[in-house]
DNA sequence: CTTAAGTATATGAGAGTTCAACTAAAATGG
DNA sequence: CCATTTTAGTTGAACTCTCATATACTTAAG
């Protein structure tokens, strides 16, 4: 088949795509280093830990939850060990894996940095976006990362840009 | 000021927005990896300089044009170097500064990775969304790049979610 | 003209990510 | 049971990115 390259309309959006995208991450990432010392993949880590019944998951389970490649995540925590942020435990019901454990230190170094990051999400998406662009944007997320239409042509006619 | 959380809906926003950027990345610096041997970040930079006069920009212009940062830039042009897609001159108006100048094995390479790539680029967000969310997206992606509303509260009201 | 300040880029160390290879423990199936 | 396959997780090398620092040239000031 050849090319369906982008039209002029699809250009702009991809290309203010990546500018918006790249941006929300510089600075997210940035703030997290120089407030909290550690990469916002980190505090992804930190925080999805906090939410697990005895701050505790499997490798496994951890990796998916913060959005992580298995590999990235073992490295990662292998840091966070170090900072004496985690702790890894074997996992009495299957030998193989590992129980990742939030100790106390961890959690206080997440409460530490938690407003300054959320206030920084607020100023980088939040506060500059309307009430309805919001709701779109949840929408087109979420089908971005669950496509439900299949082929091109007749997706079926989602509501966009309504409000409750 | 006492931290402004995110509710129960931005938290979902924000991580569906975390995952779904993440997979756009993930995917489209796969795919050109894997089919083009280069990152996109790498693709993005034989893009702006293929786009040039002459296929020839100041290495801080191209920085910006690619959304780079220039220490980046210049790790990444030193590759592009030893593969003989890029050449650096010096800058004849200005002594310290360098051209960057696309060479026609550059160009080679950016045209044989281009179809695949627009292609992963179609399939996973064109192809996804429709008519209406591509041009929310487009105004959401303009506003997070460039806040035009100052303190919260009062934004100017945009359009949202309409149609021409 | 000389010196100070500013601009353009490079460079090197440190850290995170990826990919492929590796270990170890379950599950499966004769 | 024993062999095979699958699953869980780690590891190391290669690569990219960031940050701080260094270098070279230009502009501004006296």
């Amino acid at each position: 088949m050849t090319t369906r390259w982008l039209d002029e309309d699809e250009q702009r959006t991809w290309r203010a795509f990546l500018a918006a995208t790249r941006h929300v991450q510089e600075t997210l990432d940035r703030q997290l280093q120089r407030d909290a010392g550690m990469p916002h993949a980190y505090y992804e880590i930190l925080v999805r830990l906090s939410e697990a019944p005895e701050r505790t998951l499997r490798m496994s389970e951890l990796a998916s939850r913060a959005g992580s490649s298995q590999s990235r995540l073992s490295h990662a925590v292998a840091r966070l060990e170090e900072r004496g942020w985690v702790r890894r435990e074997r996992c009495p019901a299957d030998g193989r894996g590992l129980l990742a454990v939030l100790t106390d230190d961890g959690y206080a170094a997440l409460a530490a940095a938690a407003p300054g990051h959320v206030e920084e999400v607020r100023r980088t998406l939040f506060d500059v976006l309307e009430p309805g662009q919001v709701a779109v944007l949840e929408e087109i997320c979420a089908a971005i990362v669950s496509p439900s239409g299949g082929t091109h042509g007749g997706g079926s006619a989602k509501s966009v840009g309504r409000r409750p």
